[in-house]
Order: structure tokens, then C-alpha cells, then sequence
DNA sequence: ATTTGACCTGGAGTGCACTCCAGGTCGTAC
DNA sequence: GTACGACCTGGAGTGCACTCCAGGTCAAAT
């Protein structure tokens, strides 16, 4: 199966203008054209496009991204470094979740504090306590 | 206790431009002068900065920081939007740790497909493969 | 035959969150 | 008394990741 640049970005979640922007800065192969020199777009590329999003909802780097894409064009060589590469960014999200994780806990004390400012007319100013107990 | 703007930005973590910046943009009052005009930031005006840092890192845009930090200034009046500010917030955060998790088994999955072709010389080319089972 | 709509290109513009700079003022150290 | 370092101001510049635009091509629908 082959798509239009709509459908795939319809599939895929970007736009039809960050489709074209990814071509440009190498992180998509420049797919197929048909007879009239639109693009279509492979099962495969999508795929690969689906990888991509993923590794964007990550907070990877577009830089990185690149990289990657570099990587996979030189075949299984350099498989050793995208797999380093995969590590690394699966650290970053495990970090990047616990440090999320204790942002809820702020939030969850901040606004239980709110919770007791409506439950007693008086007390202290929610914008004078510390952040912490 | 009152501190110079660079120990300001060593206990916040922001950098000096920073802190600036986000007087400039109303994300901090200004903080009191000493007798030369130079910043001299209260322990309150810290801890407003220490829970700032802490809505970054959730994410949040800097509008909704400007948002809260001008209610705040409105007083006690405003608790229950600010509050709701919060919420959504929360919410926000857990949506995203939600989000990380899923990349999460996605990375992992690609890792292990990685070492599944570091023990055996051949197979499946990482690049081939699809990202679910 | 022309209108429509989806697509094409190269390049310019946007929004965000800083970050840097030039030129100037203080207070202390030598 | 001057050299130094930390600070000040207004404003310009940066990097990132898009997003938009003008002007053009092409195939199908009216």
C-alpha cells in the first residue's frame, strides 16, 4: 500500500508541512512519487514514522533523531550505536518520570493545602507556605 | 535573609539572565534593591522561585506561570482559580507520565530486539521490524 | 475549457524560553 | 586613585521545531 502525504500525516499525527520538514532534514528518506511527482508513502515509511513519534513524545532531540536516521541508512553495522542510543534515551525517560513523579507530589500537597483554605475560611495564605511539609 | 542575584541563581538553579528575564516578564516581583540598587531576593521571593522551577518542570508554558503568578498578587480572592490551575496541571503531568510509560515498553522493546540480533548474527534487521508485537 | 483541490518548491516567518551584549555604576582591595 | 568584580539597563540574538506563504503543476469534475 502506498499514501498520500495527507493520509499519512493523518496516520502518522504531523502535519502535511512537518512531513515535508523531516524529508528536508533527513529524518525521513525521501519517499516514492507517483506519476505526477506526488509523494506516496510506504507501509515502511510509516512505520518508521510511527518509530519517529515515538522517540519525539520522549522529548528526544530532533538532533538525535537524526542521528539515529543516519545510523539506520549505514545497515547493521551500526547497530551496536543505535542500540546505545535507545539506552541512553530510555534512561533519560526513566529520569525524566521520576522527576515528573515528584512534581506530583508537589502539586498533590499544593493543592491539598487550597483544599483546607476552602474547607476554613481562615489560615494561612496558600502563597506563603514552603513547598515542602 | 536576603541574597545577591547570583546566590539567587545558584539555590534556584536559574541563571542570573533568568532571573532577570522573569522579573522582566512579571513571573517574579521585584525583588527589594540594596543601598547600591542591586537585587537583594527575600527568602519568600526564593521559595516563589523554588515552586516556579518545580511548575517548569512539569511543563508548563510560561503564560499559565504568569497566569498563577498574577492571581497570586490579586490575593486570596483568586485561591480557587489558582487551585484550579493546579488540577489541571496534575492532570496534565499525569497524562504525560502515562505517555513516557508507554515509551517506555517501546524502547525496551526495540532494545531487546537489538540484543536478540547481537546473539544471533543474523535475523530480522532492527530496522525491518514493526514497533508493536 | 476552466475550475477545483491536492499537491509541489524554496524560502520566510513564528513562538517559546531563554541568553548574550554594550555600555555604565558601585563598593571594596591594593 | 585606580583596578576589579559584581551588578545594572535596554535591547538584540539564539536554537529549536515547526508553520506559513507565494507561485506553480497536475488530474479529475463540471
Amino acid at each position: 500500500m502506498s499514501y498520500s502525504i495527507a493520509e499519512a500525516a493523518r496516520r502518522s499525527g504531523l502535519s502535511i508541512d512537518t512531513l515535508r520538514y523531516y524529508e528536508r532534514i533527513k529524518l525521513l528518506e525521501p519517499p516514492a512519487r507517483d506519476s505526477a511527482g506526488r509523494r506516496a508513502y510506504s507501509d515502511e515509511d510509516l512505520n518508521w514514522l510511527g518509530f519517529l513519534t515515538k522517540l519525539r513524545l520522549t522529548g528526544m532531540p530532533i538532533k538525535s533523531m537524526r542521528e539515529y536516521a543516519s545510523l539506520r541508512r549505514h545497515g547493521v553495522a551500526s547497530a551496536g550505536r543505535r542500540k546505545a542510543i535507545l539506552v541512553e534515551q530510555r534512561q533519560s525517560v526513566a529520569d525524566r518520570i521520576a522527576e515528573l513523579q515528584g512534581c506530583l507530589d508537589i502539586l498533590d500537597y499544593k493543592i491539598a493545602n487550597y483544599e483546607q483554605v476552602e474547607r476554613k475560611a481562615f489560615g494561612v495564605a496558600p502563597e506563603m507556605e514552603g513547598i515542602s511539609a
